[in-house]
DNA sequence: TACCAAATGTGTACATTTTACACCATGCAT
DNA sequence: ATGCATGGTGTAAAATGTACACATTTGGTA
């Protein structure tokens, strides 16, 4: 396992001094462009949905693809993904994290650009879009099969993502109206995950998380008898979060 | 909660037609030098180190900075950031996973540069530095206080991130020898998570997980009783990662 | 209005996992 | 031979996770 000693390379100037022009220095750099692409959940009639626009690529023509846009000058990353969702949706108060970079060289059929992932959770029902648009559509995330550029792979890592996070942080009230009944989030939970819960299992723990608000309202409308209403609590969340997270590494 | 309708930009050409020269679209991108910056932990005297190099940047003279470098055209980020390590430290066959973008408009001095970060792992013993390399050091990670750049933030992300992921996988392996005692795997977990940890239910829980292979031999030239060696079997690992890390949605 | 269908809401026993805790064994140094 | 430092081991209690069944409430329908 022995190794040649390390080489230093591209960290000094000619002379072997220490640089001075930095402006010079990153003139030098080889420039990339950047974008980002936000991965938006959704969650209705039971299904994990994804919101996506057809391609305006003549090369990827009906084909489906993220939300995306490059990166202005001088912004930040987070800020970029913040002005896609604000752009596509109108909403600025979402849940949005940015998951990690994709850099294929051959990812884009116009030449190299690098694209930073972002997953963002939000509630349909704030989002109805426009029967009149025809070029955004809420599909189904189970029945994607193809889509423009690497975004197939993108939608694949971040919805793994989704299932793992989901069970370290309650990020799924994200996904549903303030009010919600115990079956919505279980479906919610059941959906994601792709397995079946058990119902009473399902309420102890939750109930013993103790960030769910009793708010003393029914459910209206159903066939059958009418589940309690709840709302998440989020000052109570940040009290127990221990217990949902395990150790906390804040 | 009512929002205005989502409306769509930049998505298609100014006539509302599909764009058909997709490299005259991406020749108007806005371009930013992207670097990638490894934060290379190692372990030694029961302490986790991170490799820094002094800052070549007359800017931060005398601060230290992770290793990075910017990525060729065409080169994917992973294999940039498998580049510097090879060339800082000679080896090829190492951990690396990337983490995030950092990407904070003023991040770096010379202008604009989002970089990506990168943990890697790996083991000290084999990347013994010259004794006339005084360019590269071994940090003890919790006595940093400032480095060059936003290197301090990332390198924190860094720690964190790897706390938890050394929760969910095994990856503490590839900071050891090959050959190691328990004491010395449940030292580095110590160290890394900053806890006490009870050593017989530290010792029944990797027994349980049964990926620890029992090589017959015995720690040499210890003061006290030498304890056992073992090593890390990955065919073992495989087959009961479920234990390790839980539900697997790989 | 009596019944049915469909979903809500609840408790307990068992298995598994985590935690707390103390003593003898071994090898080296003196 | 003794002392010292560390290696190596088991068990009981607590907490957590899992499996499982029945009465209740509502709307719909005959």
């Amino acid at each position: 396992m022995k190794k040649e000693p390390a080489v230093i390379t591209a960290y000094r100037n000619e002379n072997g001094g220490l640089i001075k022009d930095v402006n010079k220095l990153v003139a030098s750099y080889p420039r990339v462009p950047i974008t980002v692409d936000c991965v938006i959940f959704g969650f209705e009639e039971n299904e994990l949905k994804v919101l996506l626009i057809r391609s305006d690529l003549e090369f990827y023509k009906d084909k489906w693809s993220l939300l995306g846009d490059f990166a202005d000058d001088n912004e930040e990353l987070d800020d970029a993904a913040y002005r896609v969702l604000a752009e596509r949706t109108g909403m600025n108060d979402v849940y949005l994290e940015q998951v990690r970079a994709f850099s294929k060289p051959n990812r884009h059929p116009g030449g190299r650009v690098i694209t930073i992932a972002y997953c963002s959770l939000l509630n349909i029902q704030h989002h109805k879009l426009q029967s009149t648009d025809n070029e955004l559509h809420w599909h189904s995330v189970n029945s994607i099969k193809d889509m423009a550029f690497d975004h197939k792979e993108i939608l694949d890592v971040c919805y793994s993502w989704l299932q793992k996070r989901i069970q370290e942080h309650p990020l799924g009230f994200n996904l549903l109206p303030d009010k919600f009944s115990l079956r919505e989030l279980q479906n919610l939970y059941e959906a994601i995950l792709g397995v079946n819960l058990d119902r009473r299992n399902f309420r102890k723990k939750f109930f013993s998380m103790d960030f769910l608000e009793d708010i003393g309202e029914y459910e209206q409308d159903v066939p059958h008898r009418p589940g309690k209403l709840y709302r998440f609590n989020f000052e109570k969340y940040e009290k127990n979060k221990r217990k949902w997270i395990g150790i906390d590494f804040g």
